[in-house]
DNA sequence: ATGGCTGGTAGAACCAGA
């Protein structure tokens, strides 16, 4: 009998926060596995109670006070993996599992970098480009058959922006972080399963600035979450959703969540 | 009109997000 493996992956901004709607989301959805990003929270005021009363037993952190924060929450067993810094700076931005298929699952939250795109007047921005570099390298040696979710910061291409023209030199589409972003998707040949599914130029957003009243008016959104897969594993990835309507729920995010179905 | 808002933490004329 065939049998299915579903993942998601959402910038959460506050688990605590958000809790109401992230019960709403595994109630209405139930995926297999969660990835959270900006959870915000210190590893020992998670809120275990919320997933474990949903069926989410198998929790693995990788928090710190104040910001960013990441947390992958399963219904099925998750073997701690090893997780990177790879800003080399202590921030909380990975966390690596293993699924019982022994798929690789990488949890990772890419640093915004800042307002101006350039990394001598901006240390943010040579960070995150630093970051996407380690990746790289870690990327580059990779064998096992892996998947890569998370907060990218980086929408790619030009249908992934609501102005291409507008956003060129805004960091998160900037060319230098699209050069950097498709480099490290050429190391591992990882299908972007975003556009696997709905291919460019369709308009895909994941993000909405929180500083609009109303989201909807003008659409002006980018895609910066992603769900990447090795070559072998996107072969058994037979459907994928794009949430839009969480973007309306109360006290939402600014980010949607991403969900994508696996055969295993 | 891409910062107009948001959350965490301190108790800010804060920081960070993107």
């Amino acid at each position: 009998m065939a049998d299915t493996l579903s993942i998601a992956t959402w910038n959460i901004n506050s688990v605590r926060f958000r809790a109401p709607i992230v019960e709403r989301f595994l109630t209405e959805h139930a995926p297999d596995i969660l990835c959270l990003q900006e959870t915000k929270v210190v590893d020992d005021a998670f809120p275990h109670d919320l997933f474990h009363r949903l069926g989410y037993r198998h929790i693995v952190l990788n928090g710190q006070p104040m910001h960013h924060g990441v947390a992958t929450i399963s219904r099925i067993p998750l073997a701690e993996d090893l997780r990177h810094d790879w800003q080399d700076n202590g921030e909380a931005r990975h966390i690596g599992v293993r699924l019982p298929n022994g798929w690789r699952l990488e949890n990772v939250y890419v640093p915004a970098g800042g307002d101006v795109p350039d990394r001598e007047q901006n240390p943010k921005f040579g960070q995150k480009l630093d970051f996407l570099g380690r990746m790289t390298r870690w990327s580059e040696q990779l064998k096992d058959p892996s998947i890569i979710v998370g907060d990218f910061n980086i929408a790619p291409l030009e249908s992934d922006v609501w102005s291409h023209k507008q956003l060129l030199d805004v960091v998160s589409h900037t060319p230098i972080e699209v050069a950097a972003l498709a480099q490290l998707q050429q190391s591992h040949g990882w299908v972007d399963l975003g556009r696997h599914f709905i291919p460019a130029p369709n308009r895909l957003y994941t993000w909405w600035s929180y500083r609009a009243k109303d989201w909807t008016v003008g659409d002006r959104g980018r895609r910066l979450d992603h769900m990447w897969a090795s070559p072998e594993v996107a072969r058994d990835a037979i459907a994928h959703h794009v949430l839009e309507p969480c973007r309306s729920w109360e006290k939402p995010s600014d980010h949607i969540p991403l969900v994508t179905e696996f055969r295993i």
